[in-house]
RNA sequence: GGGGAGUUUCCCGAGCGGUCAAAGGGGGCAGACUGUAAAUCUGUUGGCUACGCCUUCGAAGGUUCGAAUCCUUCACUCCCCA
């Protein structure tokens, strides 16, 4: 695949705007996107999402392999009509699960060996095998498999990983070109832990293949944020203007803006959604975790310039009492709202980015996001 | 009227001479969550001049070196028989 699917369309320092052009439409970056790691975004209708603006949104390899299974998809026609979704999907292809269910799983060079979570049962996954379920599932963006790992490891496992990531996406490059018809493309992933000279020969590495895209993985796995973002700025300059940038796993505001601050294109979190069902708001003046006594005669919605939840404007009370009630329609607000949030968070990106504000925005944001203040 | 069971820290509920400021659950208060084994998990929950002291297991009195635990009386609750 020689020509690009991404053009950027203005620039500010090293942040971007940019067009993408995938396979059920196009997306306007940076773009964040929600994980629907077995089918469905938690605790939200993508009926919902569609709604409020999003175009794009994850699956798990790993997850749907297991259940409903590639047999169950296939009569379906892929993950698109059986979740009721016309729009992209980029799914996962399970590296994240080598790396967090680390204890049911052995890898080698062929592939990886899994005891499923979910009853135990051994199940393997290859390079191959895993662009072969992506494209049943029918990805738009499908993710080549990787070694994912965490910080404090040797220079000589970081070195390991990241070979056996470079010989599976070769692997996984081989594959996708022998699916004729499936029009999804295939980003590969880079590793190479904290190591800069690793991390440039990954990108290096992985560009050979020309592929479509590049996702940087490796990165928000229990690492300070300073080393977050040196080791992100260190892969970032080895990738051309012309790649959509894609940095896996990142979902907090003060993430989000470093990585568009260094030009990164698309990122994904559980995030957002995790902590709305678990009773914290993103808002403009800082996270709020609504089960606190403070809230319970609240008045104003958890932000009142911004419109979560379509016209109605529910109380930080009601909320509170609806978590407090253990409610479900709790989590389900709560996840809108910070799905609505990091919307607006994004689309205020792009447009000072275009502006030429980006820094000043940027400042602004934190100014007022304090991650852990509850400084409202 | 007769017989029996019971009263524990915000609630329910263990405890039946010392290791009990008192299990466990609920509730309360707070924290965490970053390519989802998570609508989950963790901490805390009598007071204080705080590595020790004070108050607390219905009330009062007693036995004992020592009582939520044993005895006496009282108050209240519930059950069975009349």
């Amino acid at each position: 695949m020689n020509h690009s699917i991404f053009s950027e369309t203005s620039r500010d320092g090293r942040a971007r705007t940019g067009r993408l052009e995938l396979p059920r439409g196009e997306v306007v970056t940076p773009v964040f996107m929600p994980v629907g790691t077995a089918g469905t975004v938690k605790a939200i209708e993508l009926s919902t999402l569609h709604q409020t603006g999003f175009r794009l949104i994850l699956g798990n390899t790993y997850h749907l392999y297991l259940r409903p299974g590639t047999e169950t998809l296939a009569a379906f026609g892929g993950l698109h009509r059986f979740a009721g979704w016309n729009h992209n999907i980029l799914t996962d292809s399970g590296g994240f699960q080598v790396f967090s269910l680390a204890h049911m799983r052995t890898v080698t060079d062929e592939g990886v060996r899994f005891q499923s979570h979910l009853d135990g049962s051994t199940h393997s996954l290859t390079p191959e095998s895993v662009v072969d379920i992506q494209t049943v599932i029918g990805s738009d963006i499908q993710m080549a498999l990787d070694v994912c790992t965490g910080p404090d490891i040797s220079r000589e496992e970081a070195q390991n990983a990241m070979d056996i990531t470079h010989h599976w996406a070769a692997r996984a490059v081989q594959r996708w070109r022998q699916h004729g018809d499936y029009q999804g493309h295939l980003f590969p992933i880079v590793q190479g832990n904290f190591f800069p000279d690793l991390r440039r020969q990954s990108v290096e590495t992985l560009l050979e293949h020309q592929l479509p895209g590049l996702a940087i993985g490796g990165l928000s796995v229990g690492e300070p944020f300073s080393l977050f973002v040196d080791t992100l700025a260190a892969t970032m300059e080895h990738v051309p203007r012309g790649v959509p940038r894609y940095v896996m796993g990142i979902g907090t505001p003060e993430y989000i803006l470093a990585a568009i601050e260094h030009g990164v294109d698309m990122f994904d979190c559980v995030f957002p959604t995790r902590a709305g069902r678990n009773g914290t708001l993103l808002t403009r003046k800082g996270r709020i975790n609504i089960r606190n006594a403070r809230w319970k005669r609240e008045e104003s919605p958890p932000d009142p310039d911004l419109d979560s939840f379509g016209g109605t404007s529910y109380s930080l009370g009601y909320l509170h009492h609806l978590f407090k009630a253990r409610e479900m329609l709790g989590p389900i607000l709560a996840t809108r709202h910070n799905l609505m949030f990091l919307a607006w968070l994004v689309e205020e990106a792009r447009r000072a980015i275009g502006n030429g504000t980006f820094e000043a925005f940027k400042r602004a944001v934190l100014e007022g996001f304090r991650p852990n203040g509850d400084e409202r």
